[in-house]
DNA sequence: GTCTTTTTGTTATTTTTTTCACAATATTTA
DNA sequence: TAAATATTGTGAAAAAAATAACAAAAAGAC
């Protein structure tokens, strides 16, 4: 099995596992744990590790804590990521306010949008003009955006991010942005999530099946 | 292949790009222009459509508005379709002020709280007491609940939605939600997003190479 | 110190998903 | 009207992903 973007979610998802399971004081995992708290099977959670070189002992499971330092060096929490939002509209201000994020050693530097009216220095985060993106991501070496104009502007600004310098975008405009390959995108449309959530749903209630 | 969930997301996705292809004049398609546009193979698209018995004319392709009707036809499209938020805080407002939602025949009826401060009859969508969620998800009949509140009370809220007779939800907190057989659950925890994004952005630094 | 038990790490198998390939058949051309 | 051509619809093949199976190794029992 390749190294692919399910797989890498799956990391994440142990990686929360393993932090439950860390304050419930569990020193030791086994596979099997892993497993039930993240929702997968256990064998799952050996492919996966062993795509990534993570070994146990065989009958002793792996550590809690070297297990968490390990993922947690897999997916760079241990270095600070540098993220800007543009859009601070509706879900640009949500994400601003979240303080979620910088626990996760993901740090949002900065907002930018076109409106003058959200211009803001007396955030925590400030709200700065778009043409000052460039420099800005420059400056800071930032890397990742999230992107959240309105539909009609996403797909120039996210040209306008790239050419700045980001390589990697959130974009939760509802289009399929599409790039070059040294880009990564990931496209949230929650009309979409909502859409397969109808439907799973229309279709239970009429057959009382069970999907997936 | 079975009818599942990556399936509809397809599915959605058809339709928007056929409803791009439609403002462009577009008044049949071919299963490579629909390809094109979603992004997918031609024979996926044959594949997905014929897996929901969508024929089109072999030369011919298809018509499309009789494709756009049928496709929203499965996804419930030509129904209103009713939402509640539970949780009125930085994202349950984000979607409460969220117009594009309407368009797309989704309507979110009302958004429940813990916190008096948030309770408003003043907006368009009023935000209620948790309270009153049971009487008005039954008296409503409400199938589909948008979950937003904090971390920690996820879990009991949810739990709270689904006696009420919600059947379906869109969970925004960071924890793995399940649930019993008959309500589906949507989980988007935004954190494993980036961190995903960041990973491969990262992975890409260091390689160059190409991902999925 | 040997035996038993448990759990990993990895290979084999199965299942799922995607792509390929092509007969069937509309549409267009002549 | 017949021939040429393009595109669907689907079964077969390939690829990808998940699960199962089990030998090897570590921990504990006695
Ligand atoms: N809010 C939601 O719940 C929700 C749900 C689904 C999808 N979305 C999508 O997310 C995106 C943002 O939604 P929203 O509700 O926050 O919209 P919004 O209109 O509240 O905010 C958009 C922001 O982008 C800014 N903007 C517009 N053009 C710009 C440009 N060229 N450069 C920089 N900034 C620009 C605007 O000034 C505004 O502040 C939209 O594409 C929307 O379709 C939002
Ligand atoms: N805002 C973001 O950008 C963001 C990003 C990633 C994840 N999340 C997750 O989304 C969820 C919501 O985030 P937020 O930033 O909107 O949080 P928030 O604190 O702004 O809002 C949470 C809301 O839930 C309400 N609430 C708490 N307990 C409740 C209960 N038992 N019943 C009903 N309502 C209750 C609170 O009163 C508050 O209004 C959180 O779980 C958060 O981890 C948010």
């Amino acid at each position: 099995m390749a190294l692919n973007r399910k797989c890498i979610i799956r990391i994440s998802r142990y990686k929360n596992a393993l932090n439950r399971l860390k304050a419930l004081g569990f020193v030791k995992v086994f596979s099997g744990n892993l497993a039930d708290a993240a929702g997968v099977s256990s064998s799952q959670v050996r492919k996966d590790f062993s795509l990534f070189g993570i070994t146990g002992n065989r009958r002793g499971g792996y550590k809690v804590d070297e297990l968490i330092k390990r993922i947690r060096d897999i997916l760079g929490k241990n270095e600070l990521q540098k993220v800007i939002i543009v859009g601070a509209g509706n879900i640009g201000k949500a994400l601003l306010h979240y303080k979620g994020f910088e626990s996760g050693g993901i740090k949002v530097m900065a907002a930018f949008d076109i409106d003058p009216s959200k211009y803001s220095h007396e955030l925590e985060i400030p709200v700065l003009p778009l043409e000052d993106l460039r420099g800005f991501v420059q400056d800071h070496e930032v890397k990742i955006g999230i992107l959240a104009v309105t539909e009609v502007a996403a797909h120039h600004v996210s040209e306008i991010m790239i050419s700045a310098g980001i390589k990697g975008i959130l974009n939760f405009a509802p289009i399929q942005l599409r790039a070059a390959d040294d880009v990564v995108i990931n496209n949230i449309n929650l009309e979409v999530e909502l859409e397969n959530l109808i439907y799973f749903v229309n279709a239970q209630a009429k057959t009382d099946g069970v999907f997936e």
